[in-house]
DNA sequence: GAGCTTATGTCAGAATGCTGACATGAGTCA
DNA sequence: TGACTCATGTCAGCATTCTGACATAAGCTC
């Protein structure tokens, strides 16, 4: 008897369980990260940018979980660095395109390995099936999570 | 061909999917949290000493996900609200066991229901088996991530 | 006991992300 | 056309969490 009636067991939580897994993802991301001068927010705009040029800002927020305000705030360091580009005035509506300059996108190759070997070690041990499996009940929480908002 | 040979393909991505999962719960729980004044931390923190009462500063940050130094901002800050106790000096070592005050216990078993209820909308959709093949598929997922590092 | 390693509590400063607010542009509908 | 709604970019202020650093206590080894 580890839990009483008014409780949520924290050992057998799922919820519990997913939190403490993103943060051991997150963790084991920063630290591969960090030897390239970049975190987990950073490297997910480079990466959102590389496959979808011109994604604009709120765009990139949502690609990266994070508000359209962080996500400004990070764009604008990123621009003053020299790793994106946006265009000075909107092509149309409000949207700025944002694309990677040849600096970006060479940060971002540097630190992709590194990413990568993280993910490749996280799924050490799980056969194809299970990745498949574990794939598709992630997105069932996901929708659960989602759809009852 | 989403995907050239020196990307992370996001779309398929788990460690993607795991963050997105882990964002999606987070912000069903801070919105569940919100009417009672708590967010997440607070409340795992509480939640934490409800169930093992006396546990210490460092022992919370590790149940909570965040670090030491962030967990004693927390319980300075619960302490002066009167949640929990410390004893002023360390019965043994530096350790300072905290204790839940009855103000503590109350405020913790209001949000609990709001809490269990973000957890069963979650799991919705899924069955028994497939909860305890998600919780072990975590728990690899952890393990690897650990071990590893 | 002396020395080493590890863990803990705490302070300070910086980075990061959030909420609130505002102005503006696009789309919809009567 | 005008009114309404919604999405966007951005500024400001605040909250949260982090890294770095220090002193101290426990445990272990010699």
């Amino acid at each position: 008897m580890s839990q009483d009636s008014t409780g949520v067991d924290l050992e057998t939580s799922l919820g519990y369980l997913l939190k403490e897994a993103s943060s051991a993802l997150r963790a084991a991301m920063e630290e591969a990260l960090r030897p390239f001068g970049m975190n987990v927010t950073r490297y997910a705009c480079l990466e959102l940018l590389a496959q979808r040029p011109g994604l604009s800002n709120s765009e990139l927020a949502r690609g990266a979980f994070v508000t359209r305000q962080s996500m400004n705030v990070l764009l604008q360091a990123l621009e003053r660095e020299g790793y994106v580009t946006r265009p000075a005035e909107a092509p149309v509506g409000k949207i700025l395109p944002t694309r990677l300059t040849p600096l970006g996108r060479q940060s971002l190759e540097k630190a992709t390995a590194a990413v990568r070997s993280v993910e490749v070690r996280m799924l050490a041990g799980m056969t194809g099936p299970e990745q498949s499996e574990a794939f598709r009940l992630l997105q069932s929480m996901i929708r659960s999570l989602r759809d009852t908002a």
